[in-house]
DNA sequence: TCCTTATGTGAATCTGATTTCACATTAGCT
DNA sequence: AGCTAATGTGAAATCAGATTCACATAAGGA
């Protein structure tokens, strides 16, 4: 295996992007240096050149987790205007990153952040509550233009979204992918419309 | 410390106890062999008296858990027949569950459910599901009895009511204690409730 | 009371992983 | 082309935790 050098900000890049696909896949238990090397093609110690500890690199990877995230977000504003629409096209891309980026939930509930370090599951409890803040603002934007209507909080909405979301991760994992991720999706969906816009 | 023999049915059944007890605070972050003998006063090697090994000593943790669960669910049927107030019962009891056995949703996401053995997992999504499902036929009872409506698909229900319970355990956890679990499982009642009985 | 066996112990071993280090190589700058 | 700093390597040090084992002790039945 031909193993070039890399300026060390394309390597991060890669090795984050590496971690997430070992973590996708569903054989890996523990992200470990040696499985992230080796899916590079390098040899353990070099990722040691790009950061300090195996903790700085778990850093880099919620770091990307939360981007992604945000990402998503960005997009869907642009997609539609319609702050129902925008609800729904989150749970659908949110399915689809639960398929394609099993790495979230997992990284999400792993002892990596449960751990040791008390810095790290404040770092990912922001991101979560972030990114509920931003479901919120949709809800929020949504009622001012009277699409949502107006008794529901949408802080609420924004916890039933997340509670839609999470534990289908969580079933379709388990269940390595026999959980009828889609179908929940769908289901609930109806009730959070129904939930949403009707009185 | 004086270290009493112990009958092995009974040790074990401490052992466990002491396992939850750990995980239930906040500080531990993966269950070490060494930590759960210490709270009972043991050498490491006196666990292994009772279990083959670790994994043995985790697939009793989850067993005991399953009959909490388990427990909690013949508790709320016997508390009250309605239906709508046992799925509130569920809700208020679990928590009380979130706060007091952190250990559940702690064990649940695991490295030790998700790695290596898929027997596992297979076994905590046995335990999920058949929580799901009891929760299921308390709404298909109460549907035949007219109590929630007919047109929600009782599965759904279910897993919604999973959906309130599983991320406020998760947030919960996250914020150390700071995240208003009583306002969230009374809000998502509200919704769930107008939901359920509501056209 | 005596014996047998279950339970407990501490030290030693095993295992698997992270991390360090001295040395090699390559990229890219002048 | 030649130099230097950045990147990569393999072997070894380190670490943490699970597990084993030979030995000790106490509980409970005969």
């Amino acid at each position: 295996m031909r193993t070039e050098k890399m300026p060390t900000d394309i390597r991060k890049e890669q090795i984050v992007e590496a971690a997430l696909a070992i973590l996708s896949d569903n054989a890996a238990p523990k992200l470990k240096m040696t499985d992230v090397a080796r899916q590079l093609g390098l040899a353990p110690s070099a990722l040691y050149r790009h950061f300090k500890n195996r903790d700085a690199m778990l850093s880099a990877i919620l770091e990307h987790i939360r981007t992604m995230l945000h990402t998503n977000l960005e997009k869907v504003r642009q997609q539609t205007d319609n702050a129902v629409e925008r609800l729904h096209a989150m749970l659908v891309r949110h399915g689809r990153l639960i398929r394609e980026q099993q790495a979230i939930p997992r990284i999400v509930f792993s002892d990596e952040i449960w751990g040791q370090k008390k810095e790290r599951r404040q770092r990912m409890y922001r991101i979560v509550t972030g990114y509920l803040a931003e479901i919120e603002a949709i809800v929020v934007e949504g009622q001012a233009k009277g699409e949502i209507r107006m008794d529901v909080e949408a802080r609420v909405v924004a916890k039933i979204f997340f509670g839609i979301v999470q534990p289908a991760a969580l079933l379709w994992h388990m269940s390595e992918g026999d959980f009828d991720l889609e179908g929940h999706i769908n289901d609930a969906w109806t009730l959070l419309l129904e939930m949403v816009v009707r009185r």
